[in-house]
DNA sequence: ATTGGAGTCGACCAGGGTGGTCAAGTTGTG
DNA sequence: CACAACTTGACCACCCTGGTCGACTCCAAT
């Protein structure tokens, strides 16, 4: 009989990788991501890696059969990850445009600060084309990318903005300034290890931003027809 | 007599390359900079600057005594470019917030457009330390960033802002906005040639969303003291 | 005590790319 | 013709690549 569903080798290969205890997993794991996320698939380095995580060549072929493989398993891992610390708790029903953005910046934040490395790495293989993937896989990227702009621009309510205001324009406005805000405290707080950050600060400053956008582009209570 | 100011032989050999016709200088230029845009300082290649060029891989070191120097070239090249065809043109005595940050994407919308490659390269090296430059290039990559910095944030009237908000918030606000428009357009451009394109209706729409900013954070005539 | 398999290492391999050189050849000009 | 400026790409020594593999350690079962 023939095998209809591949990969039984590699299958048995990568499970040495996932019987190892988490710390040793996550070490590796993160030191590939770092790797892959700072120059991409083609330029990125096996021996690099391996001097990150500290583990001699070998174990890298020992529990990937390729580098190959070892990407896609990260970007399989990534879009778990993404998928499950990040996108899952979004309030999809959430119709108000800035609770709704606000969320996303909310849980992204979070999501980051759990695991920086998986974001950066998503940055780099959501837009490039050199690994190329099995179709199966990029496949899940599309659906994640789908997803994700369902949650940004899906089921929002635009009848609370003033209504001498394009609601289209004024929901941009409203997006930009979020990023950018977004953005700037990333850029703010690079190097330093997110996880460790007080975060409460910030968010109180984002609120004042937030009480601008309302106060700026909502209907004023009590003026309606 | 010593000579106090340095590389008598580098500047015998970088004026053959001063001394081409305009065409072929910018072939070469234009090649460079979009290989170190692309791949920095390190992991840019020679070999694919001369193929991209056109030329054969002695003459970049006829031109240039090796690719630091080339690299060195094309940073001051970038600079003075950036500082005459954008930076200089900006009436840096607008006081109005909407009207400079206006300006200011005006004017590189119109300089990116004369020559992309400079922008992108100039992304790389404002940032990247891989290459050591001499500290009185450095010096003049500080000079730059400062006077980028003074453009945007220095000379600025925030006393027309609606008065119940902040208006530092509402200053980072409409720059956000700004930005995040631009951004995006340049995405939505990407690929394309920009000289080639026909702008008028992004200023329209950009102009449009000017017009809300305004009437949102402004104050209304009128109505003051 | 012995065996054997899982786990671990890093020296090693062939291949490809690197920045830079240079002998050879092509022009254009006096 | 001669001579200098210009132009080429094969070539160099070197470095790094993804991947292999023989040697070694450890430990559980015998």
């Amino acid at each position: 009989m023939v095998k209809l569903c591949g990969n039984g080798e590699v299958a048995i290969i990568v499970e040495r990788f996932e019987k190892l205890e988490d710390s040793k997993q996550s070490i590796i794991r993160q030191a590939a991501l770092a790797e892959f996320a700072a120059h991409g698939y083609a330029k990125a380095s096996t021996n690099r890696i391996v001097q990150a995580a500290g583990i001699g060549k070998g174990m890298l072929f020992y529990y990937f059969t390729s580098k190959q493989e070892l990407y896609e398993y990260l970007v399989k891992y990534s879009l778990e990850f993404i998928q499950s610390r990040y996108l899952a708790r979004v309030d999809a029903a959430e119709p108000d445009v800035i609770e709704r953005l606000t969320q996303l910046a909310r849980l992204k934040m979070e999501a980051q600060a759990e695991n920086e490395e998986v974001f950066k790495f998503s940055a780099v293989f959501l837009l490039e084309g050199d690994a190329q993937l099995p179709v199966e896989l990029a496949a899940k990227i599309n659906e994640l990318k789908k997803a994700g702009y369902r949650l940004m621009y899906e089921g929002i309510d635009k009848s609370r903005f003033r209504k001498d205001m394009d609601p289209d324009k004024v929901f941009h406005l409203i997006r930009w300034s979020i990023d950018g805000f977004q953005q700037e405290l990333l850029a703010k707080l690079a190097g330093q290890k997110l996880a460790e950050i007080d975060f409460e600060p910030y968010w109180d400053e984002f609120y004042g931003y937030l009480a601008i956008l309302k106060m700026s582009f909502y209907e004023t209570e009590g003026e309606s027809s």
